[in-house]
DNA sequence: ATCGTGATTTAGCTCAGGCTAAAAAACGAA
DNA sequence: TTCGTTTTTTAGCCTGAGCTAAATCACGAT
């Protein structure tokens, strides 16, 4: 049994955890790599590997060499109480003070690892218990269960299709501010009005007003719909 | 001239700058001994020493070996705003999310350090622009002038004075929780019913409704207060 | 004036969390 | 299969922020 106790949870392990959580989760359950892990956190691989031996020590995830991580039980527990207090943040920084959406994320990124769990659920209730962040996230119950998010892209529609603003990515705030602009708040109701012959291509949608809007093709797989 | 750029703003040298400034304000413009540092910092005195060294290069501070420590102009300013953090957060807390008084703090200890000014003033607006924290502290303005606190302790009045609560010393959590079930809450009037004959013994008081309650002198000590 | 005590600094260590350069392993193409 | 490329790890270094033990300074009492 790993010496599960012991190292302390700073920041740095908190956001490595949630690297590893978040790039699991993107490549289908396959372990993360190094690189990607690399570029997620910026920080160079050999930190990486010197992280993840440390974590695997601490019992926080498992590291097969040249293979890849995945998070223990125990990590993935610090992973998603780490994005619940994200998103919470996320969320009453923008509900409660009224901070625009592109960002509420850098906000954020340094809130989560101060929050106590006291004022977490004062929060919380205060926003009435909300179940998406700004962003259209999902944010894990205080039982850190996760929902799985929207998988479409906006930008794998085809001509005609319905569907709903589901998720924006966040993390960056300029990609945010467009998509903004456009009034493609997660929850929104559009149609399929012209789209490119391959996928990846720049889209045009209608909105339920009526306005016509083109998106470029950056903002389109940025965006994560739902059936409408 | 120091090379007052280079030299991040840590946590651990606003936490510094804000005990230099502290502790001078306390030893009435005394430069603060590094012994009292490390007290107020919980951390050894040669730790002290070695952030002195480096800050003073930065020109944050001036140090005069075995002498003691006095801030620069450009200290001070981050000191302040540290300050302004903390009392904001500390306000925050309890108007908008109900944190009791005791707690309020050690949360407000590790956000200050997070907050962008951005926050900062969404924050204040949203109380209204409040001149002290919940302890009765003054809260530095955005231009980060800082009003000089009560400077009389209940401990040293006279029997039959009338004051009102200005201040209690923050930090200690017990002490807070006990002077609020006393009722002694920054702005409440009173009358010393009894009184020691040596200051800094337990002392009685009579609040308006009428009630006598006695306060132990860890407590009237710890409450500073002015003419009513 | 000196001497002991207490405060302060110096010397040298540790750990976390980064880095670069070089070695080693995995993988895909020939 | 072999070989070059890419990925990952090892080796070794650095900085920040702390520590203890030992040396040094300041100061009050004799």
């Amino acid at each position: 049994m790993p010496d599960s106790s012991r190292s302390p949870i700073t920041p740095a392990v908190e956001d490595f955890l949630k690297a590893v959580y978040e790039t699991v989760r993107a490549g289908g359950g396959e372990p993360a790599g190094t690189t990607a892990l690399a570029d997620v956190l910026r920080i160079a691989p050999p930190s990486v590997t010197s992280m993840a031996k440390k974590l695997a020590e601490a019992g926080l995830i498992d590291h097969v060499p040249y293979r890849g991580v995945t998070l223990t039980e125990a990590g993935r527990l610090i992973a998603v109480e780490t994005i619940r207090h994200h998103r919470l943040v996320e969320t009453y920084l923008h509900q409660a003070l009224g901070v625009p959406w592109d960002r509420v994320h850098d906000e954020a990124e340094r809130w989560e690892h101060v929050l106590s769990e006291d004022v977490e659920a004062r929060m919380d209730a205060a926003l009435g218990f909300p179940t998406h962040d700004p962003h259209g996230a999902p944010i894990p119950t205080p039982a850190l269960e996760h929902a799985a998010p929207a998988t479409t892209v906006l930008a794998d529609l085809p001509l005609g299709a319905r569907a709903r603003v589901a998720e924006v990515d966040d993390g960056d705030g300029d990609l945010l501010r467009y998509v903004g602009s456009l009034g493609l708040y997660p929850g929104t109701p559009f149609e399929v009005a012209e789209a490119a012959p391959y996928a990846g291509g720049p889209v045009r949608v209608r909105l339920e007003a009526g306005a016509e809007q083109t998106v470029g093709d950056r903002a389109a797989c940025a965006i994560r719909v739902e059936a409408a």
